[in-house]
DNA sequence: GATATCATTTGCCATTTGGCAAAAAGCGCA
DNA sequence: TGCGCTTTTTGCCAAATGGCAAATGATATC
């Protein structure tokens, strides 16, 4: 709990009551590997915090090949936007990539926060748009790259997750198979 | 101004007197073909609405080569986000690619904006974080994609651009050469 | 330890895309 | 119309990556 209180002070501050209030809503989801925090074809129910393990966004492209949009560290929130916020169905699955701890709100107390903390909005705000922008920022550059580029910058970006997660989701996420993903990975030692 | 005003009562309501603080603090924006919105290194100091034309934004990468990033068309904001909240120097630019037509605030005013109309703020959220969410939609897939989908995916989405910027824009967009593209081109005829 | 299962690596060859330079096409302007 | 400039197309060959299947390695289970 004191992680998602620290995360959020970044953002904005809040005083012990709403800290408090905060917590009250909180409730702890433990996932097993492979298991989904939300599906696609469904709709959003709850926002998360990732405190242990590893997670990821992936969906099916017009092949059927799995994709992995990106990954979710540890100290990072989990909601798939589009569709807690339109209610609409979710076109991606959140999965535990290895067994994971999460901090949860459900929908109707969430919104309660947001009536409720002043400035609550505004942080949620900064949080969701920072993380937006960095998705954009991650992304847009793969464009231009080649493959052994794109896995050098996945290196830097997600050190901490490298050695957690398999080599077929990584080369998903860089846009290449697993064979090249393996033969880069020999070339760079 | 009327567009600007379309485009903003999409996203939330206005009264009347609302409406017009924000039409007394606009001014209009003229910009040649190739001349810049905004430039890398300095820092973004206004938000404008894209009224004619089709703007674009690039940056240069590590090898040098010019990426445009994404193109803007009619009736959408033009801001560098990260440069203009933060204030730090942008690293991309924003460029008129035709002559475009802007409706402008500067920052003094768009921070008076905010303080001033209630809701304001939440409006603006909403159109940031939808454009965000688009940006990602659309850069993401590009990564399982061969060069001709990528094409393909490029003409639904910006079919409207498509014939009124140089080929070297949108190769450097796909993160393909000119060539490339030019050879795509002749196979989808 | 043997075995079943799943993940990763490798080999071989096909396909896609890039690099470079020249040719062709398009366009403004005298 | 003709010239000069920029943009787009094309040809040739090289490099990167994919597809497929087999081999190897890692891990869990009995």
């Amino acid at each position: 709990m004191k992680e998602l209180i620290n995360y959020v002070l970044q953002f904005g501050n809040l005083n012990q009551q709403q800290i408090d209030l905060i917590t009250s809503k909180a409730t702890e989801l433990q996932l097993q590997k492979d298991a989904y925090f939300s599906e696609a074809g469904k709709i959003a129910r709850q926002v998360g915090f990732l405190v242990e393990g590893v997670s990821r966004v992936c969906y099916y492209n017009n092949k059927g090949e799995e994709i992995t949009k990106y990954f979710i560290e540890e100290n990072n929130l989990v909601v798939d936007l589009e569709s807690f916020d339109n209610e609409i169905c979710a076109s991606a699955y959140v999965q535990a990539v290895t067994d994971c701890k999460f901090i949860c709100f459900n929908k109707k107390d969430w919104q309660e926060l947001l009536n409720t903390i002043v400035g609550w909005d505004t942080i949620v705000n900064k949080i969701i748009s920072k993380a937006l922008m960095q998705k954009v920022e991650r992304r847009s550059p793969l464009v231009t790259e080649d493959a052994t580029e794109r896995y050098q910058k996945f290196l830097r970006i997600y050190a901490n997750v490298v050695n957690r997660v398999p080599l077929a989701y990584i080369a998903s996420y860089l846009g290449i198979t697993q064979s090249s993903l393996s033969r880069i990975r020999k070339n760079l030692k």
